[in-house]
DNA sequence: GTTCTAGAAC
DNA sequence: GTTCTAGAAC
């Protein structure tokens, strides 16, 4: 039978080898029955499943690598795959399937398709390493089985769905495809709504642990936002158990007013804007299972700005300024909850308009470089307003102390290096202070003084988690900066690793094999080193698409210079400083409380070619010994015995010319491995 | 493994 | 009439 020997030609020819190591090849599935779908097959001439035993288990577990690197090359998710064997396999050669588990493909034609990936007659790769290890082989079902699994229902995978043909299974599959989230299963829901509830409750938690406050009374606290929409983000939390303004009566006008005082408070302890920058509210609808009070300045320059939702919930009717919410209180007694509709409809409205201008855009993007641009524009403006009253004190100065050093002084001012202002002032007692237990926490010399010279919400700093573009380089603006559609710094993603529901995309490890650079990728494709997101961008009004600030890692360290003699907030770096301000440690464990964050990437040497992927030194072999191996079926981690190193590979430096010679290479282990 | 096609299912 | 499946041929 010469076509099932199909699979050995295959991978004789290596134009077809998408990766390779001593052991074993990975090739594409000639007839995909998925989005993804690769075979892995050792290079020794292993006819089948049916002649593998215990000898074999670190051969499978090498093509269980291949199988993840081969992943991880295609850019794809681990999770979104499953891999095995078939029970019943018809083609020569062992072979590991990788498949996506999407089954949307054209050529995805038959019942027997369905049920050899979709029933027992699918061997997921843990299941055949278990049963080897037991009992040293894998034996063929009975007939009888074979054929009451070949015949069963055409179940879908991903739900309760019954498809009464394939046609109609394949319009199912699609729809999964297409639209994941309404597919969503209620399992995955439930977890959703559960770890929902668990953040819900993240302010009531915060007011346990003082080292968040900046400010403290007996009725409320001061604390920055963990997700600051704007350069300045403050919520004044109420201590007392209400959820929200619809729980307030006019009983709470004190506490009201009380809190207002502490925006104010805040505000003051801040010299780099005006009070009148800032903005103070409540969210009529929010997420927060405590009532808090927002202040922050009018800029909305943030990288936690990320969704629409984010910018219509401050500035819609869902942000209620603080006036209209005490008015409200005093003239009816309390505050009517928004319907769910009007809710959705708000927070999910396209048109999003400037709050400085009249630009408005459907594109969250845009907004976020248009708002730079009003942001540095301020920011110059502000700069020059310091110039020159300090040119004016230095010349009152100057008037009445006429030495040659006034004139020093002022050479000084006008270049930028007289004394910078520190940022947040010491206000030790605050005058007439309505509330005995008022405290101001924020003192100098107390051990907070991260917290006063500390840029108060966000600062122009690459490796800082809150500078607004820290983590929005161009590679997701297509208009702007065409992405290579291999990204460098790629790290598959460790299942392991937390990850948010609803958060797409891989969150790499941090040391984990990268996949090697496309061939086709072109480096012009990124922003020119030098790149400097403070150069004057086109005017605001000015027609065509706002140029998208950014500043690559790495020049200087430390972020932009800023424009030429700019007051904005001077980030000193403290070791004590706390994870999601040190990136020396964001890196090491994720940041639970802003799971959004992202982390710098480190460069590593990548292979230099997709077929010249290696098995992992011995060092770093997974399943070295059947302990760690115990181990790491646990946790899903390969490689138990360095949790840092989840995946970390070897790369090969050349590949065999002739796979030929790979088959001989891995000679040993074929001998090790007795035919029956 | 796929392709082809007769005949069942609709 | 068309669509779909299952078995034979490769």
């Amino acid at each position: 039978m010469s076509w099932s020997s199909g699979l050995i030609k295959e991978i004789l020819n290596p134009n077809n080898l998408i990766i390779s190591s001593e052991l074993g090849v990975v090739i594409a599935d000639k007839y995909p029955k998925a989005q993804h779908h690769y075979l892995v097959l050792p290079l020794a001439d292993i006819p089948s499943i049916f002649q593998l035993n215990r000898s074999h288990l670190p051969l499978l577990e090498e093509l269980h690598l291949l199988a993840r690197n081969v992943v991880e090359v295609k850019g794809a998710r681990w999770t979104d795959f499953q891999v095995g064997f078939h029970a019943e396999p018809s083609m020569q050669r062992l072979h590991l399937h990788v498949i996506s588990t999407d089954f949307v493909s054209p050529t995805l034609k038959t019942k027997k398709h369905w049920n050899s990936f979709n029933t027992e007659l699918f061997v997921p790769y843990e299941k055949l390493f278990a049963l080897l290890e037991k009992e040293n082989c894998f034996s063929r079902l009975p007939k009888s089985l074979r054929d009451e699994l070949l015949n069963k229902p055409l179940i879908c995978n991903q739900c309760e769905f019954v498809g009464k043909n394939l046609p109609t299974l394949k319009e199912h599959l699609l729809q999964h495809l297409q639209d994941p989230e309404r597919t969503t299963s209620d399992k995955m829901e439930k977890q959703e709504v559960d770890e929902k509830a668990y953040f819900r409750d993240e302010l009531k938690r915060k007011l346990k642990d003082k080292r968040n406050f900046l400010i403290e009374t007996d009725r409320a606290v001061v604390i920055k936002a963990d997700f600051p929409k704007s350069q300045y983000h403050f919520r004044v939390v109420a201590k007392e158990e209400l959820r929200d303004i619809t729980q307030l009566t006019e009983e709470h006008l004190p506490l009201l007013d009380h809190m207002m005082e502490l925006a104010n408070q805040i505000i003051e302890q801040q010299d780099h804007l005006e009070s009148r920058d800032f903005r103070i509210g409540f969210k009529v609808h929010t997420f927060w299972n405590r009532l808090n009070l927002h202040v922050l300045s009018d800029d909305f320059y943030s990288m936690a700005m990320k969704r629409p939702r984010h910018w219509n919930s401050f500035h819609t009717e869902l942000f209620m300024p603080f006036q209209m919410v005490h008015m409200l209180l005093s003239l009816q007694g309390s505050i009517e909850s928004i319907s769910e509709e009007k809710y959705n409809e708000l927070r999910n409205q396209r048109t999003l308009t400037c709050n400085q201008c009249e630009f408005s855009t459907d594109l969250l993007l845009d907004l976020k470089a248009h708002l730079y641009q009003h942001w540095q524009r301020k920011e110059g403006e502000r700069e020059q307003k310091k110039k020159m009253e300090n040119i004016v004190r230095l010349l009152d100065e100057a008037k009445l102390n006429d030495d040659d050093h006034s004139v020093l002084k002022l050479d000084d001012a006008a270049t930028g290096t007289a004394q910078p202002t520190p940022l947040l002032k010491a206000e030790p007692e605050t005058k007439g202070t309505p509330t005995q237990n008022f405290r101001v926490q924020i003192q100098h010399g107390s051990g907070n003084d991260n917290l006063m010279y500390g840029p108060p919400v966000n600062m122009m700093n690459q490796l800082n988690p809150n500078n607004p573009f820290r983590n929005t380089p161009p590679l997701n603006i297509n208009s702007l900066n065409p992405a290579p559609q291999h990204r460098p710094n790629y790290r598959a993603r460790n299942p392991n690793q937390h990850r948010m529901p609803g958060q797409h995309g891989p969150r790499a490890p941090w040391n984990g094999p990268r996949f090697p650079p496309n061939p086709n990728w072109n480096p012009q494709n990124f922003p020119q080193q030098g790149f400097n997101m403070f150069a004057p961008g086109p005017s605001i009004n000015q027609q065509g698409p706002p140029q998208y600030p950014y500043q690559p890692i790495g020049a200087g360290g430390y972020g932009p210079t800023g424009p030429p003699n700019s007051v904005r907030p001077k980030w000193v770096q403290k070791t004590q400083q706390k994870n999601n301000q040190n990136p020396n440690n964001v890196e090491q464990k994720p940041n639970l409380q802003n799971p959004n964050q992202q982390i710098p990437h480190q460069q590593k040497p990548p292979a230099q070619h997709p077929t010249q992927y290696a098995r992992s030194n011995q060092q770093n072999r997974p399943y070295k010994n059947p302990q760690n191996r115990q181990n790491s079926n646990q946790n899903n981690n390969p490689n138990p015995q360095n949790p840092q190193n989840p995946n970390k590979q070897k790369y090969k430096n050349k590949k065999p010319a002739n796979p030929n010679q790979g088959a001989q290479a891995s000679q040993p282990t074929n001998n090790a491995v007795p035919k029956t």
